[in-house]
DNA sequence: TCAATAAGAGAAAACGTTTTCTCAGCCGAA
DNA sequence: TTCGGCTGAGAAAACGTTTTCTCTTATTGA
């Protein structure tokens, strides 16, 4: 049995004009030639009945659906939401729609997930994660249509977007040096998180070879355990801290006032993330550092979008800046001098 | 200029097996009479050359697109992620994809994200916000397709789900008593929002007329100032404290221990949402009050199936129930015993 | 052996568009 | 008057499916 649709067509709006179909097609997408009376006419006429374009017929046509794939295995949408949001903002006045699809690192779910996207005949994909040294638990190599990646690992000659995370770390360096400060730490996640390290090198190249960084996990906890073993040490202490995220940051500044340390007046911190969430609750918030995903996301469309639509992009990984947002766990920068 | 697609059709199908399309339709689809020969043979030449039917032509004639739209303002993603989760689960299997539409509470914008997905005729649309109280910038009602109002406020005869914010609350307070808890006290966000009035209702009528609760802001700073108001105060203090979300039962928590008072032995805590991010990070770990967000988001998609296939739903407002996730902000129920 | 029935498979229409092709009418020029 | 060119508009094909209808061939029963 097929369908029928209660929707007005084309059709209507002809039977309604008394044209044909094709006039009333051309006479809508200002082609073809006909008497600018009859075009008024018509569009009067087809805004009257409340006639939309079906969609789907047009993609049928046009081999081209203005639909693109967004693929993710962060279920907390701590990185997708932003991204999906500057995603969403590239591409909507190009009439370009967004399907959502949280794949659970589940292989054989993210299959079916990217079948029906296929089968629904996106225009492109564009996958994302929580990490930017995993790919996702699918294949995405030799699909039929482009494939973008967004803060996540991309095969060989993919396009791939990411944050600068060495650039960002400088950020912090220079914020933190701008202050005043002059020993500085790195307190950040696990050694085994690609962003983890080349922030720590970065920090180490900047900083310079002996400064002290400290792995360990993304937590508040492990903030908390930090700063304990750097002040209970002998030896010199830090009065500037730069940590790989706003978690641990926020356990390392509860730590510091539980110490009766003032921050930022004895030590400042900057952290990482900029997750409103928790920046902007804790005491004083965060000064850190902004991914800018959104951004990341704007430009992850309009690239899938060029490669859609057939126009040349560069291979390759590319660096998006990331930004500082002063808040006031860092003092302001004049306070140094 | 019209597009010509590369993805191998039914028609090469059917040159490549010899036989006509119908028949290979026919053949693929169970439908239509043939030697149990020809059809395992098409079929398995049909998967041999990688065919796969194109979704945009079924829909087309079926007048059915097996996607669905779903409408947020609520930025964050608090709300939408989980609800999202539930919502593609539970229609992940019945081959329909979800369009995820995030509206900053733009009426433009929400008319421009509407129209496309009519115009790409989604089977149904759910929406959703970040408050129950308050509906989505843009009228949906006597839309052509069904419309399912998820956490949000929705229109007279509609669909409504939400979580029972009554039922959560007394499955705070029944946590609190049984863990021998006897001097109540409920602080939550402000009183202009519904869902803090009505588990404040469900609290007074609960506990008692006199019992206390104290309107406030959504904040951890909220949280650290009712804690002092109450404490410094003369008179009876409580044992036993039931926050309105999660962040303010941080700050509550954080302010009882720098009091020097012991979560839960001296005061148990109990807070709203689950939000792992802050839950899980709190010390002690809070134990909270689950919306179950997921399995709403699940209900709501398999209702808005049901519309869409036509199947009767009773309209109105439909409540589902919260859990109590145990931590250890709450103590033990035993311990009062 | 013949007719009635069933089986197997193809042709064509339909879904709602856009575009190319065709055609009728009209005007001006030779 | 006749022919070439232009203008306005419709017919038809195309996109990739599914389904109904029709037709040919094979099988069965008398």
């Amino acid at each position: 049995m097929v369908g029928r649709s209660s929707r007005v067509t084309i059709h209507d709006v002809a039977k309604a004009a008394g044209v044909s179909v094709s006039t009333v097609s051309k006479a809508l997408n200002d082609t073809g030639r006909m008497t600018a009376e009859t075009r008024d006419k018509i569009k009067s006429i087809a805004t009257g009945v409340g006639f939309r374009p079906n969609a789907l017929a047009r993609s049928l046509l046009f081999n081209r659906s203005f639909t693109v794939g967004l693929l993710t295995n962060d279920t907390y949408g701590r990185f997708t939401l932003p991204l999906m949001s500057g995603i969403s903002e590239a591409l909507v006045d190009q009439g370009v729609s967004v399907f959502l699809c949280a794949i659970e690192d589940d292989p054989k779910l993210a299959k079916i997930h990217v079948d029906a996207m296929l089968d629904k005949q996106v225009d492109g994909i564009i996958a994302t994660g929580k990490r930017i040294d995993r790919s996702l638990p699918v294949d995405l190599a030799g699909l039929p249509v482009p494939v973008v990646y967004a803060y996540s690992q991309g095969t060989e000659g993919s396009v791939i977007l990411t944050a600068d995370d060495a650039q960002g770390a400088q950020l912090a360096i220079s914020r933190l040096r701008s202050t005043g400060r002059r020993r500085l730490v790195h307190i950040t996640g696990p050694e085994s998180f690609a962003s983890a390290l080349e922030r720590a090198n970065a920090f180490q190249r900047t900083v310079g070879p002996d400064a002290k960084v400290l792995f360990g996990e993304w937590t508040e906890a492990w903030g908390h355990q930090s700063i304990a073993a750097l002040f209970d040490a002998e030896g010199e202490r830090p009065d500037g801290i730069f940590c790989g995220n706003d978690q641990i940051a926020r356990g390392v500044v509860d730590a510091l006032r539980e110490r009766g340390l003032r921050v930022p007046e004895d030590v400042a911190v900057v952290g990482f993330d900029n997750w409103e969430i928790v920046a902007a609750q804790t005491r004083p918030a965060l000064t850190t550092i902004d991914m800018n995903l959104k951004e990341l996301g704007r430009i992850a469309g309009l690239t899938i979008l060029d490669l859609a639509e057939g126009r040349p992009v560069a291979p390759g990984l590319r660096k998006l800046p990331c930004s500082l947002v002063v808040r006031q766990s860092c003092g302001s920068s004049d306070q140094g001098n």
